[in-house]
Formats: C-alpha cells, sequence, structure tokens
RNA sequence: GGGCCAUUAGCUCAACUGGUAGAGCAUCCGACUCUUAAUCGGACGGUUUAGGGUUCGAGUCCCUGAUGGCCCA
C-alpha cells in the first residue's frame, strides 16, 4: 500500500517535469514568513492597483480541492498561512501543476493577501511551484505521530506532525542561549576541552572505550570535563566554563542518555557557598527568560525558583526524613546493617558515608520538591572535594534538587596535591574491590595541582535533567533529538 | 542485566469467553471557484512484529526471538 502511493506520488513527479517543472528545485527568495503576513496583514492589503506582492514558502499540510479552485495550508517555521488557488487566476500549467499537489510537498508561492468570508488571512496564488516534491505519506494529520519508536528513529517526523515537540527544541535552544549570555555577562570564558583522552575522570562513571588506529592507542571518551577544567584555573583562567557532550557507558532509561551534555564552570578564589548563589540565580533566570516566570510546573507539581533557595545538610536532610542520625548509623559495618534493615542494596564494603548516600538516595532525594541545596556529603563519595575544616569526613559539596531530582552538582575543589593522589589511591583500592565506577589515578593532573590550583568552586548542571524540568518532560529523550536506539534489524 | 506490558492497513485505533480482521484519516477515480477535521459518490489497501507449538479452527492460548515502553538494578 505504502508502495502504492510511493508511485502514484512518482508518476506526479514525471508529470511535473512533462509540463516543464523542476519538481526539485532551487533558491526560492522569500518576502515574508506565515507568521509576519498574519502580524502585518492590514499594511499588506490596500487598494486593489497598489496592493503588494508576497512569496511564501512551506510544506503543504493541508489540502481542500474544489475542482477550478483549492485552497491549501501552507506551513513554515513560524506558522500556517492559507493559500487560494484558482484556475481562472493562475496560467494553465500552474494549475496543472497544483493539480498534482500531495500532502507534504514544499512548495513555493508569490500572490497577494486577502480575507476570506470566514475571516481566516489568505494569500492568493499567482505563481506557484513545486520546490521539493514529497514521494512518501505523511503520518495522520489529526492524532499526530504516536509511535514513540518512529517518532525517534524518523525525528523529522516528529516534528512535522507534532508541533509541541518542536516547542521543547525551541526552549531548549533559547535556555542554552541564554546561560550562555549569562555566564558571559558573569565574566565566565567559554572553552572546549578534549573529548578523547588516554584516560577518562572526574566523575564516577564507566567511559567508552575506543582506539586510534595511527598511534594504536586505546583512547576513552570523556565522562566529564571537570579534570581539564580545572587545569586551566591553574593555568591563570579565573572564570571558565564549557557546555559539552558527555558520554557514559550505562544503562538507559527515563532520565538517562549515554551521550548526554553537562555544563561545567569553575571560579577561582571561590568555594562551595558561591556556587550555590551562581548555581540558584543561574537558574531562575533561565527560568524566567524562556518561561517567563521563575515557577515552573513539572508534572503537576509547581515549584518556584526564586533565590535564594534553602541549603540542608545531608545528615539532617536524612534526620528528618527518616529519624536516623549519623550516630544511628555507627560504624561501617554497623551502618551496612541499619541501611540492609531499610531494605537497601548495601555492598559488602560499603562505608557509612556510602550507606548515608545510599540512604539519601532512597529515603530523601525523591521526596525533594525544592528547590533546596543538600550540602556536606561525605568524603569516600567525593574524591575531587575539599575537605570541611571542622569535619574531614565531610567535604564542602553540594547537589541541588528540584522536583525530586538531581539539577546541579557542586564543590569547593580540592587543592592540595598531596590529599588528591591519596583520594586517587583510595579510589583505586575502591576499583580493585570491584567498583567499576571508580576514579583512576590521573597522575598529569596531580602534577598540575602541584603548580598550584587557586582555592576554587566548580559546577556541573546536567542540562538535560534541567531542559526536563523546564519543558514538563517526563523522559530525557524527549528532550533530546536523536537518542540512542538499538538499529532496526531486517 | 531482571520483572511487567505493548506491537493489527501508510498513520491513529477497534475486533467479547479462541469462530468470516474492521473504522477514521491518507491514497486512487468522479463531482464541486470562499473551503478550513471541506463536502458528496465510488474504489484500493492486511504474511495481525518474526519463527515455532496447541487446536477442527489462533490477532486472541503456550514457547523462543526482535523492537519499544514502564519499573527495578
Amino acid at each position: 500500500m505504502e508502495q502504492d502511493v510511493i508511485s502514484a506520488r512518482r508518476e506526479k513527479l514525471d508529470k511535473l517535469r512533462e509540463l516543464g517543472f523542476r519538481p526539485f528545485g532551487h533558491r526560492f527568495p522569500r518576502t515574508h514568513t506565515c507568521q509576519e503576513v498574519h502580524a502585518s496583514f492590514d499594511q499588506l492589503q490596500g487598494p486593489p492597483a497598489a496592493v503588494p506582492q508576497v512569496a511564501l514558502a512551506g510544506r503543504i499540510m493541508a489540502l481542500r480541492s474544489h475542482g477550478k479552485a483549492g485552497f491549501f495550508d501552507l506551513v513554515d517555521q513560524t506558522g500556517k498561512l492559507q493559500v487560494y488557488v484558482r484556475q481562472d487566476r493562475v496560467d494553465p500549467q500552474t494549475f496543472e501543476a497544483f493539480s498534482l499537489s500531495d500532502l507534504g510537498d514544499i512548495v513555493g508561492v508569490r500572490g497577494v493577501v486577502f480575507r476570506t468570508r470566514t475571516g481566516e488571512d489568505t494569500l492568493e496564488a499567482q505563481t506557484f511551484e513545486v520546490l521539493a516534491k514529497a514521494l512518501r505519506p505523511l503520518p495522520e494529520k489529526w492524532h499526530g505521530l504516536r509511535d514513540v519508536d518512529t517518532r525517534y528513529r524518523q525525528r523529522y517526523l516528529d516534528l512535522i506532525a507534532n508541533p509541541e515537540v518542536r516547542r521543547v527544541f525551541d526552549v531548549r535552544s533559547e535556555a542554552t542561549r541564554v546561560m550562555r549570555e549569562f555566564l558571559h555577562g558573569e565574566g565566565f570564558t567559554e572553552v572546549e576541552t578534549p573529548v578523547f583522552g588516554s584516560l577518562a575522570g572526574g566523575a564516577n562513571a564507566r567511559p567508552f572505550v575506543t582506539h586510534h588506529n595511527a598511534q594504536d592507542m586505546t583512547v576513552y571518551l570523556r565522562i566529564a570535563t571537570e579534570l581539564h577544567l580545572k587545569r586551566l584555573v591553574v593555568g591563570g583562567f579565573e572564570k571558565v566554563f564549557e557546555i559539552g557532550r558527555i558520554f557514559r557507558n550505562e544503562g538507559i532509561s527515563t532520565r538517562h542518555n549515554p551521550e548526554f551534555t553537562m555544563l561545567e564552570l569553575y571560579q577561582a578564589y571561590a568555594d562551595y557557598t558561591d556556587m550555590m548563589d551562581i548555581t540558584e540565580r543561574l537558574i531562575s533566570h533561565t527560568a524566567t527568560a524562556v518561561l517567563g516566570s521563575p515557577r515552573i510546573t513539572y508534572q503537576g507539581t509547581s515549584v518556584d525558583l526564586t533565590p535564594p533557595w534553602p541549603r540542608l545538610s545531608m545528615v539532617e536532610a536524612l534526620r528528618r526524613h527518616t529519624g536516623l542520625g549519623l550516630e544511628d548509623l555507627g560504624d561501617d559495618a554497623q551502618a551496612c546493617e541499619v541501611g540492609r534493615a531499610r531494605g537497601l542494596d548495601i555492598p559488602p564494603h560499603a562505608t557509612r558515608g556510602m550507606v548515608l548516600d545510599k540512604l539519601v538516595g532512597e529515603f530523601v532525594e525523591p521526596h525533594l520538591v525544592g528547590p533546596v541545596f543538600l550540602v556536606d556529603y561525605p568524603l569516600e563519595l567525593s574524591p575531587l572535594a575539599k575537605r570541611k575544616p571542622d569535619n574531614p569526613e565531610f567535604v564542602e559539596r553540594f547537589e541541588a534538587f528540584v522536583c525530586g531530582g538531581e539539577v546541579a552538582n557542586a564543590f569547593s575543589e580540592l587543592n592540595d596535591p598531596d590529599d588528591q593522589r591519596q583520594r586517587f589511591l583510595d579510589q583505586l583500592a575502591e576499583k580493585a574491590k570491584g567498583n567499576e565506577e571508580a576514579h583512576v589515578m590521573d597522575d598529569d593532573y596531580v602534577n598540575a595541582l602541584e603548580h598550584g590550583l587557586p582555592p576554587t568552586g566548580g559546577l556541573g548542571i546536567g542540562l538535560d535533567r534541567l531542559f526536563m524540568l523546564l519543558t514538563d518532560s517526563p523522559c530525557i529523550r524527549d528532550v533530546i533529538l536523536f537518542p540512542l536506539l538499538r538499529p532496526l534489524k531486517e
């Protein structure tokens, strides 16, 4: 059946060529977009002799033929405009070409605007040409394209059939622009650091591994931009940021895609409290810029992102949500028992800090409607963060939560090279115990610290998750144009 | 990786406890010079995700695979 449609359209293609048209056209200068015609309709109208000619192009999204005349809806990036074609107002080949039109064809029209009896702004065509003949049929016009698999595999069809999808990606683009401008306004310099490296560090994650043929060497795709950006702070970039693609070799879920976009920024002579300040200002500013208000609604929950956001220590948060205090966790072995008693899957050699993190992840984080900063994390979970001066088992670190999800992670950067080397060694021990996500040793980075990293605050924001919040999307794939999918098998 | 669910015409969806696979849109033919989910008349369209099994009979029940979704790890 689909083949019948395609062959019927190919026959029309041949007929268009016989009529002297080029069904895959060239440059078509437009004078207006659909939106501009609607906006300036009154100026475009006037005494019959002086009515200006306009030229528009777009896709035919509805077709209403009436024998010796017809209407169609022309859709471009800005919206829709109805076009009217009359046999007695165009030359015969043009009307013939119009009668060979199909839904989905890309066409260019020139003519004058008028308003129909029913009050719709309409272009009466004087010329009509096909700029790209559509050989395949579009999805159904009322219900759009629903099949999730097809929506992701053929995102262009999703974008044509479901206008709200386009809006999501417009918001994404605009929010990215706003954040860049905000950071430039704060004096940050944007840089690009390598995707490939001979090791992948800066986060707890498994990397993708590939091979460079010419150098015959194993290369890893980055799992964070952190270690390169801090090298730049050593080199004198005092406010630096990168918006970049990150790759983590882990499962796919509504909140995980193997490649995703992260904003990381570093500010010399600052600490994690400065990062809280910039986080709440950046996010509320971005929401206001793209949504018109710092108040967002995500999956039915309304949240006001106006600063300041409350700050709650991780330990205090656990106490409020479970009644458990740090003293109840005891030593590592006791903590594991407490965690297991609460139904958590605790690995054999877990420490008290790891159990604390698991408990908070299970019983606290999902309930943090926020916005809220959860502050002061256990040392062993944060091998790149600076210890708290008054409590060396914890570090100056926070995660920001909105609607039960983490939107930012930041800390005062560890700048003591000896402490950093020891933390890497501890991570290697973790890896030896079977934790595949533990950090690797990065001697070159420690070497950089030995040249002096100023006290620095660092921040990471997972932009896809932020865009999910801003567009009220329940699934990360809804904010990624081409999410990773398995290939279709024959 | 585990559990549950889904997959029917190009698209969106029906089909009761196993009993002749349907509709709307799209497509094709015809009518129609202000329609807009255009309308009216007619026609075409299916290896029911793939393979196997049970049965007189399978879209429906069972097994295996594919792809996707949700939940969990």
